[in-house]
DNA sequence: CATGAATGAGAGTTCATTCAT
DNA sequence: GATGAATGAACTCTCATTCAT
């Protein structure tokens, strides 16, 4: 009695590879310098058999970023709903975006630079929930700041700031170098958490000497 | 008798503009995006009237990504150079660059996306200075850590960081909004080198326990 | 059981067909004053519809240029190392090489003239396939020479002759006219060999007076 | 008093080199292959600083196929005209035909392929002159015939053939080599009009065996 | 006279997409 | 399902030609 979910199972497998594929194909050469043709070929299929599984160019990218979006939502979002601590939320967010966005078949996400590629609707869809998610990460900051935990920034640098850390990562991060995705995620949210610069212990002692008498 | 150099003036004049002009629509649509036509038009000319001007799309990549670099040097290394004390300097090149990359015909300079677009050779040309750049900051990071002064974070991962931070500016700055660009620049200089949190003086407090007695 | 082989040969037929129509058209309105849009439309199709089976123009000239050295090596150089005699070996390299340049669909053959068209790695094929040709040419007339049966003519003078009066014959001779194509081709074969002067009988008759006495 | 011939000697000049220039690179590069840019660069002015003395592309090839039949007229054929005897008269239209073409800057008249960049009106007229000329060979050619002079070819080949040899000469021909023109020329000639094959005088011998009882 | 600037037309080529088989 | 064939639209680039200066 297995026989009907089989080809849908089979179907949504492949639709999945197709955006992996594809995502990583498009994140190397970017959007437009990708062919459809290029897509098929990497896939092992000709254009027209690619054209099966997708309905056009500009639906497959929405379908990418859809499916990027989902990843972000479950791996990120979602844990940090569940962290009480707006530092530690903080901390968890920076670290688990990292890791998605490093991690190899984690091509799918890191195509923020092509919705220019959506068409209007599409790009509305992505860009109101990367909106949501920029919400998380900027109210948790604000919820610090409220508490006098958070240094004299503006928050809206700050925010974007930390995205521009982790969205850099896979134009220069390679898989295999030096360092393994899982330290430069815990790098990235101990620099975004803590800055370059040591902060003067002196001062501290100097009020310490002033205050201690 | 300002005969000579008029021609020579113009014409220069006119490939700057053509530079300024590509750059803006370039870093809106991204350079396989933008036709040769669409340059053109905005500029008010025919694209056969523009080849009077580049000698190819490529070329006219390069030779804005050379002007970008040129900027780069002029008004961030060369006066980094100057600086004796390595945080100081840190905090010019931040602010100097997000001051470049942030200004309205900046537009020059935020290409570092396209470098894909360039042939080879070129490529090179630009990825040689774009690492000359990348080494001053790094090397001043060095300094500060040699001396004690920097936060515990890996050199690599802090150097793109920063670099994150400012190359991501020109994505969602605009002009004429709640913050001007010499704000933004030294708030993003103060968040690189600050970090968010607030060092938690309950350190310095136990340390005071410590002492006191 | 013809099922596999079909797709092959369609293909290639069509490649055939292709290269048949472009040379005819190219033949008559030279190399650059012919569009891939007039072969296009030409064969009834469209520009892109033809770029599915040809790469480029310069590889389908190239392609039309080698098969024609197909050609001239199947029906002409081969018969003719065949032939022992070197006269008879002459006439029928002549014969046959003026017969494939006069035949309908021979257009292939004859665009001798633009081996310019060709980008140098190509050229230089062709250019050596023609070389061996030219060589046969020659050498047949070297043994001719040695064995005392040649005229008092300079080798190389005499051979770029023969090839010149051959391949200037697809630029006047029109099929349908006063002469049909094998007509014309021993004319050739004939006048090359003879000349166009009568050699003067009366000197050997004055020899025979001479000598009858 | 003369100052009023200068400028138009001048002129004339200028369009003499012009001509002779334009149909050197149009010789080598052929004529839709050669820019009206390619002409004025290596004439040593600008594009437009050209168009002040030709009227356009089409017509310089018009005027340097004018000046090519001039050539032929008052070098090949009003000397031929003069000539009595049949023989003489065809040996001298071929030297002085083969002359014209092989010498240095003789490039303007060995056109003859690049009558198809003619607009019609132009083509047609240098038509009408080839075709005089032409006859004038192939007339002699039948005068010879009419005298029982000529061996047994046909007197359209004979003629196309002749023309053949010629105007393939400067498409191998090149100064400096192991032949200089003047040897060229006299060997076409020769080769033209004896053949290649030397007759054998075994038939004569035989003939007389038999006339001699 | 001569030039730089400008342009319309058209070249070769690529590409996303469709469709009969 | 999958493919080869086909196409319209768009792209980069070139060229003959004109014209104000």
């Amino acid at each position: 009695m297995t026989i009907q979910p089989k080809p849908d199972k089979r179907l949504l497998a492949r639709r999945a590879e197709i955006c992996r594929t594809a995502a990583q194909i498009i994140r190397e050469r970017g959007y437009d310098a990708t062919s459809v043709n290029d897509i098929a070929r990497a896939l092992g299929m000709t254009k027209a058999g690619l054209y099966h599984y997708i309905s056009g160019k500009e639906a497959l990218l929405l379908e990418i970023m859809t499916f990027g979006m989902d990843q972000i939502d479950a791996e990120v979002v979602v844990p940090a709903r569940e962290i009480e601590d707006a530092e530690e939320r903080l901390r968890s967010i920076i670290i688990r975006h990292a890791r998605i966005v490093t991690r190899a078949q984690g091509a799918v996400t890191n195509l923020t630079d092509e919705v220019r590629g959506l068409p209007a609707a599409g790009r509305k869809k992505i860009e109101r929930r990367m909106r949501v998610y920029f919400d998380l990460l900027r109210d948790t900051m604000a919820e610090l700041k409220a508490a006098g935990r958070l240094q004299d920034v503006d928050l809206t640098v700050a925010t974007f700031s930390v995205l521009g850390m982790i969205l850099f990562l896979p134009r220069w991060f390679r898989q295999g170098g030096r360092l393994n995705a899982e330290r430069v995620s815990t790098e990235i949210a101990r620099m975004a958490l803590g800055g370059l610069i040591r902060p003067k212990p002196a001062r501290a002692r100097r009020l310490q000497l002033v205050k201690i008498p």
